[in-house]
DNA sequence: ATTATAATCCAAAACGTTTTGGGTGTCAAG
DNA sequence: CTTGACACCCAAAACGTTTTGGATTATAAT
C-alpha cells in the first residue's frame, strides 16, 4: 500500500536507481528530473521503507536498553529522567530507540542477545552496573559497541559515564562532621550495585579524613525501599547509642529513616540529621525537605547517548570515561547533633 | 561477521533454501538433514537477522510509544509503572517497543509521521489523551492500529483503554462528603487532558447527588506540579471561608496543598482533609499519608499491550473498549471537617 | 573524423530472509 | 512397465532500498 520508489519511478519513466539517486541529492542527475522526481514523489507522499534501508545499509541507527522492571523499580524517578536524557538526545542524533524490559525472573542476558545477535540495534546503554557485571562481560565479548552508565570492576577498559558517588557520599559524610555528628550511620545500598561500593568508600574516606573511626555496627545494607529504610533507621534509634545522624543511599530510604524517626517522637534537623541520595522531586516534599546528593539523571541520560551515538558515528570516542560530579543539596533535614542530656 | 543461512547452507551441503525450512520446522525436510542443519546452526551460532526478516515478512513485530518529556512529566512514576506493564506483556508477546521522546517544542505529529509512514512500527500505544487529539485523527486517518490510553471527544470510534476517572473522583468526593464536609474544593489538572473533564465530571455529579450547589469558586485548574498546588492551596485557604476540605488532580498538587496547610497552621486530617489521585509512591510516605484514588497503572500499561498485540494479530479485538475502576485509599489526610468555632 | 569529456541515466547486485512452485527419485500398486 | 504417491529437495522471486560499474548521448577538443 506504502508509495515506494517503484511507483514513484513508473509514474515519471525514470530507473529507481534515478529516483533513489535523486531523492538522496546525488549530481548525476539533472535539475529538471530531480525537480520531476522529487514533486512527485512528495505528491504520492513517499516515505522511504525504514526496514529496506536498514537492510541494505547495515545499521539500524537504533539504540537498545534494557530496563529491569523489578529489583531497581522502573517506577523510580531517577530512570524515568535518565530515559528523557536518552531519548531528547536520541532524537537529535535521529536514532532510535528500542526499550526492552526484564521482568523479575527472565534471564536477562537473554534480552541482550536478541538485540545483539539478531542485530536489532547498533549500539546498547547498559545501566546500573553491576561488580563482575556479566552484561558488559558478554558484551565485550562480542566486540559490540555500547557504553555503561555506571562502572564496574572487570578487568577490561570500556566506555562509561558515571555519577562520582564517592565524591557524593564524601561531601554529605563530610558535612555531617561539619555540623559536628560523630556517630554517622550509614545505610547502604545492595551491594549488587557497582555504585554502592562507591559510596561507601566515600563515606569512610570522610571518616578517616576527619580522623572518626569506622564503626562497622553503624553500617547497614538496605534494598532501597521506604518501608526498609524505616526498619533500619528503627533498629539503629532504639540502640543503646543511637547514632546521631543517618545517611542513607537514596532518598526513599531516607524518607523511610524520616518516618520512622517521627514515630520515635524524634524531630528530624533537630534530634536525629538524616542524608538521602538522588534528589528525586519527593526529596522538596518531604516534612522537613531531604538534604540529599542531587544526581544529574537527565544530563547523565543525554550525555551517555551521545557518547553511544559518537562511538558508532565516528569509531573513536575522546573521552571514554565521564564522571560527573553530584552536588550535595542542603536542606531541612540536618543539623548539628543534639547537646548530650 | 555473523552467520547467515547462505553461511550454513554452504557448510551442511544443502540449499537456503531447506536450511531456512529446516529451522522453521516444515515437515518436507528428511530427519537426518533437519538434525544436521540444527545442530550446525547451533555450532557455528545462527541467529536470524531481524531486519531482514522484517522486509519479508512485512512486519515489525514492534509496538511504538511516543512520550512527552515535558508537559507530562517523564520523571512520573506513573508513567514509569505503565511502560514497565507495556514492556513486560510485550516481550511476553515477542514484541519489541520503540520509545520515541518528544522534546518540548518538537512538533510531536512527526514523532508519529515518523513510526508510521517510515513503518518502523506495526501499532503504536497513544497516551495521555487529549480533547480533539490530534494524534488520535491522524491515525485514525492513515488507519493505522493503535490502542489509546485514555478517551477523547472526537467522534470517531477508536479502541482505548482508560481509567474510569469519573467515578473515582466521584467516590472521593462521596467520601467527603460523607465525612461531613460541604464546601469542598477541586484542583483540576488542565484541560488539555481528556481526563480532565472526566474527573472534574465525577466530583460534580456527586455533588449533585448529595444535594450540594456546585460553587464555581472552589474550582481551580492546576498544572500538577507540588509548587502550584501549594500556590493554589494558599489562595483557597486564606479566603474569607476556606473549603474545609481539598480534592487535587493528582498527588503532586496534593503533597503541595499539605505542605501549604502546614504553613498555615492547618493540620491535615483534623483542619483540613485533602485527596490525591494516582496513589504514587509518594503518597504513603508523606506525613500524614494521604488518601487518594489509586490508578493501576501497571496494569493499565500491560493491558493496553494486550490489546494492541490482540489487535495486531488478530485483526479483531473483543473489548475494544476497557474502564479499569480505580479505587479510593483512605488513608490519613482526611478527617471531619471542623466544627464552627 | 576521431577522441576525450562531461552529463545523464540505468541494469543488476546486494542486504538476509521466507515462500512459491515446482523438480527428482524411490517405491508400491496396478 | 506404467502410474501414482510420497519424501525430499531447491531455484528463483520477493520484500524496498542503496550502490556499483558501466552505458549512452551530446559536446568539445584534436
Amino acid at each position: 500500500m506504502p508509495v515506494t520508489l517503484k511507483d514513484i519511478a513508473q509514474k515519471v519513466g525514470f530507473s529507481i536507481t534515478t529516483v533513489s539517486r535523486a531523492l538522496a541529492g546525488y549530481d548525476d542527475v539533472a535539475e529538471s528530473t530531480r525537480q520531476l522526481i522529487l514533486q512527485t514523489a512528495a505528491e504520492m507522499g513517499y516515505h522511504p521503507n525504514a526496514t529496506a534501508r536498514r537492510l541494505r545499509q547495515r545499521r539500524t541507527d537504533t539504540i537498545g536498553i534494557i530496563v529491569p522492571t523489578s529489583s531497581t523499580r522502573f517506577g523510580d524517578p531517577f530512570f524515568g529522567e535518565f530515559l528523557a536524557g536518552v531519548g531528547d538526545k536520541a532524537v537529535e542524533h535521529e536514532f532510535d530507540i528500542l526499550v526492552s524490559t526484564r521482568p523479575p525472573e527472565a534471564g536477562e542476558l537473554r534480552a541482550y542477545e536478541r538485540m545483539v545477535l539478531e542485530q536489532r540495534v547498533d549500539g546498547m546503554i547498559v545501566i546500573s552496573t553491576r561488580p563482575q557485571d556479566e552484561r558488559i562481560a558478554y558484551l565485550l565479548e562480542q566486540n559490540f559497541p555500547f557504553v555503561a552508565f555506571g562502572r564496574s570492576d572487570l578487568e577490561a577498559d570500556f566506555p562509561y559515564l558515571d555519577v562520582d558517588g564517592e565524591r557524593g557520599m564524601f561531601q554529605a559524610t563530610e558535612y555531617l562532621i561539619g555540623l559536628g555528628h560523630r556517630r554517622i550511620a550509614y545505610i547502604s545500598a545492595p551491594f549488587t550495585f557497582m555504585y554502592s561500593y562507591q559510596r561507601v568508600e566515600g563515606y569512610r574516606n570522610a571518616l578517616a579524613a576527619h580522623g572518626i573511626p569506622f564503626d562497622e555496627s553503624l553500617m547497614l545494607a538496605g534494598d532501597l525501599s521506604e518501608r526498609n529504610g524505616y526498619a533500619l533507621a528503627r533498629s539503629l534509634l532504639t540502640r543503646e547509642a543511637p547514632p546521631t545522624a543517618i545517611i542513607a543511599c537514596n532518598d526513599w530510604m531516607a524518607s523511610g529513616v524520616i518516618a520512622a524517626a517521627r514515630d520515635l517522637g524524634l524531630t528530624v534537623g533537630r534530634d536525629l540529621s538524616v542524608v538521602g541520595f538522588d534528589d528525586v522531586p519527593l526529596a522538596q516534599i518531604i516534612h522537613p525537605r531531604l538534604t540529599t546528593v542531587h544526581q544529574p539523571a537527565y544530563e547523565a541520560g543525554w550525555r551517555v547517548c551521545d557518547m553511544l551515538v559518537k562511538l558508532l558515528r565516528e569509531e573513536a570516542l575522546t573521552e571514554r570515561h565521564v564522571l560527573l560530579q553530584p552536588e550535595l543539596v542542603v536542606r531541612e533535614s540536618c543539623g548539628p547533633p543534639p547537646s548530650r542530656g
